[in-house]
DNA sequence: TATGAATGAGCATTCATTCAT
DNA sequence: GATGAATGAATGCTCATTCAT
C-alpha cells in the first residue's frame, strides 16, 4: 500500500500501457480511427480492460497517439532550429510530419475531421508543434525565402491535404509527394502571383 | 394514355425524389457518409422506406450525389474550354470545384478514400470531369502556363485536400482559398524549382 | 350506379381478380409463403393496390389459393365416390392430392403450420374435402381393405408429410412418391401390427 | 496458474452458453426459426450481445441446435445397434427421433427446406445419424423384417413429415404417433404391396 | 377504380463501454 | 490489476399495408 509497494505494478502498468500504445499506434495508422478497440487489445494481447484501464475512452486513446505524434515532429523541428537556412529547415519539417502523416491513417483522418475530431484543438503537442512551425514560417519569411503573406495555420491545412491524399488512386506510389513538392513551391517568393485572400 | 397523361404521377415521385436529393445533399454535406438514413428521411420530412425507394442501398444515394457534383464541375470546366486563355480557364475550374468541394464533408471524405469508397471509381461523372480536366491541363501546358511535369492526377490530391482542409482551425474564413491559391502558385511554370518525384 | 352500369366494371374486376389469383399461384408455388406481395402484383401485371383492393391481405389471399386447392381436390374425390372400388377410389384421390400439393410449396407450407397457420381451419374447401374424405375412409374401411383404426383426420398429417417431402436432399426425383407408397401400404388391413395409439 | 484456475471465468461463459442455448431452443422450437433474436436473448435473460457473442449469426445459433439434436438421435441410434433384434433396434429409433422432432418447430422446418436451410447438408451431427440410420436399414433388411426397397433417405423424408404433422388440429393428443406408426407398418416386408417407385 | 409511391414498425447485426471474476 | 464476457443503443435495410393521384 505503500507507495514503495505499488512500484513493481507501476512497472508493469507502464509496461502494459506502452504495449497498449504501440499495439494502438499499429491498428490505427493501418485501419484509420474506425478500427475497434478489441482490435487494438488483441494486438497488444492484453484484455479489452487493460486498454480502458489507460485510456477510458476511444478518444482518449486516440487523442494520446496523436498528441504524441505532434510532439515527435515538434521535436523534430525544433531541431532544425539550429541550421543556418530557415527555408531549408522549414523544408525538412514538411518532408518529415508530411511523411509521418502520410503513414498514418488515423492520423490523417484526425487532422482532416479536426471540426468534429475525438482529438482536442489544444492538446500540447499541437500547441507545440504551432510554436516551433511559427518560428520556422517567421524566419523563412525574415530571410526572403518564404512569401511573406503565409501563416502558420496554413500549413496545417497543407498537412492535412497531404494526409488524406495517400490511398487516392494515382500512377505514381507516393503520389503525396508531389503534392507536396508543388505547395512547397507555391510558398517560395518567387512564386507567388498574387497576395493570398482573407 | 398519351405519355403526358402519366406525369402526374411520376412528377410526385420526382418531387419526392428531389425532396430526398436535396435533404440527403445537406445532410451527408454536413455531417460527412456517417451520417444515418434516417436523418436523411427525417430531413426530407419522408419515411425512410421512400428513400430506400429511390435509392436502394445508401452507398447508391452516396453514389448519386457524388456523381452530380461530378458532373456539375465536368459541366462547368467545359464550358470553359471556350475561353481563349487556358490556364485561366483552368484557373475558374479549380475555383469552382474548390469551392463546391470545400462545402461538402461527404464529397470530401468520398474523395479521400477513392479506395474502398462507397462510390465506384468508374462513374460516369467522375470519367467527364477527368476527361475535361485532362484538356484544360495538356492546353494549360501547351500554352507554357502550367508546369508539365504535372499530371491530371494530382489535381484529384489538391481537390481532396482543399475539400478536408474545411473545417479546420484558422483564423480566416475559408482558408482553403489560402490553401488553393498557394497551390496554384506552386503549379505556374514559374514556381517550378525542381522536377517533381516519381 | 345502377347495378347494370356496374356490370362492365364488374366483369373488368372479375377478369383482374383472375389476373391476380394466377400470378398469386404461380408465385406462392414457386416460393412459398414468403413470397412478397410486390412479386405477386408484378407478375399479375397489375399495381400492389389491385392486388389488396380483390384481397385485403396477404393471409386473405393465401387463404382463397389454399381454399381454392382444397375445393380442387375435394371435386376429384366427389367423383371418385362413384367407383365401385372405394379403396381404389381413395388411393386415386391421395396420389391426387399429394401431387398438387408436392407442386405447391406455399400450400404444403401451410398445411404444415396449421396450428399458427394464415388459413382458417374451417375454410369450406378444407370442410368439403374433409367430409368426402371421410366417406372415401368409411367405405374403404367397411370393404375390410384399409385398417379400421385410421380416422379421417389422419390423412391430413400424411398430406402435410408429402408436402414437405418435396425439395429434400433425396437420390430419386420426386421422392414423396416413395413416401406416399409406404403410407399407403401401412393403410391397408395386412400391414396394421399393432392398433393405432391414442 | 493451472487449468483449474481459470475455470470459473470460463464456467461463467460456459453457464451463460448453456442459457442461451436453452432459450434458444425453447424459443426456436416454440415458434421456428422466424423467432427473434432479441426473444431468444430477453428468454435467456442476458443481452442480445451476449447472444451474438458466442453464436455469431442466427444461422449459427441455429446450427448448433439443429447438429445438437442430429448428434443426440444419433448418440441414441449408436446404443440400440447393441440390440439383437435390428428392427426392434430401428423402430425404438424412428420414436426417439420423432418424439424430438415433433417437439421442435424449427428443426422441422429446417429438415423440410434442407434445400435453401441456414443449416450446411454437412454437419457433423447429420452424418453422423445418416451414417448410423443407414446402418440400422441395412441390418434390418438382411434381417428380412424391412421392405428391401426402402432407402436411407426414405427416413429422413419420415421424419420431416412427422415434425411438420405436429400442431395439425387433430382429435388426437401427439397425433404423430399415428401417423408414425402407419409409416413403420408400412415399412415391413409383410406391407409391401408393390415395389416403390423410381 | 387502378396505380404504385409512401409509410414505418420490425429485424439482424455491431461495437464502445462496463463490470463480475 | 487484468481479463474478457456482457451489455444494449444504434444502424442499414425489408416488406405488408395505406392512400394520394
Amino acid at each position: 500500500m505503500t507507495e514503495l509497494a505499488d512500484k513493481p505494478l507501476r512497472a508493469d502498468a507502464r509496461r502494459n500501457r506502452e504495449k497498449v500504445l504501440t499495439a494502438a499506434r499499429a491498428v490505427f495508422a493501418d485501419q484509420g480511427v474506425d478500427a475497434q478497440m478489441d482490435d487494438v487489445a488483441r494486438r497488444a494481447d492484453v484484455g479489452v480492460g487493460t486498454v480502458y484501464r489507460h485510456f477510458p475512452t476511444k478518444d482518449a486513446l486516440l487523442t494520446a497517439l496523436s498528441d504524441a505524434l505532434f510532439e515527435d515532429i515538434a521535436a523534430y523541428a525544433r531541431e532544425t532550429l539550429t541550421l543556418d537556412d530557415p527555408w531549408e529547415a522549414f523544408l525538412k519539417v514538411m518532408w518529415y510530419g508530411a511523411e509521418r502523416t502520410a503513414g498514418d491513417r488515423a492520423f490523417a483522418e484526425i487532422l482532416a475531421h479536426e471540426g468534429a475530431a475525438p482529438v482536442p484543438h489544444t492538446c500540447p503537442g499541437k500547441q507545440d508543434l504551432n510554436a516551433v512551425g511559427a518560428e520556422l514560417v517567421r524566419r523563412s519569411q525574415e530571410a526572403g525565402r518564404m512569401r511573406p503573406d503565409v501563416m502558420i495555420e496554413d500549413v496545417g491545412l497543407f498537412m492535412c491535404g497531404i494526409g488524406n491524399a495517400t490511398g487516392m488512386p494515382h500512377p505514381c506510389p507516393d503520389a503525396w509527394r508531389r503534392h507536396l513538392a508543388i505547395i512547397l513551391d507555391g510558398l517560395r517568393v518567387e512564386a507567388a502571383s498574387h497576395r493570398l485572400p482573407c
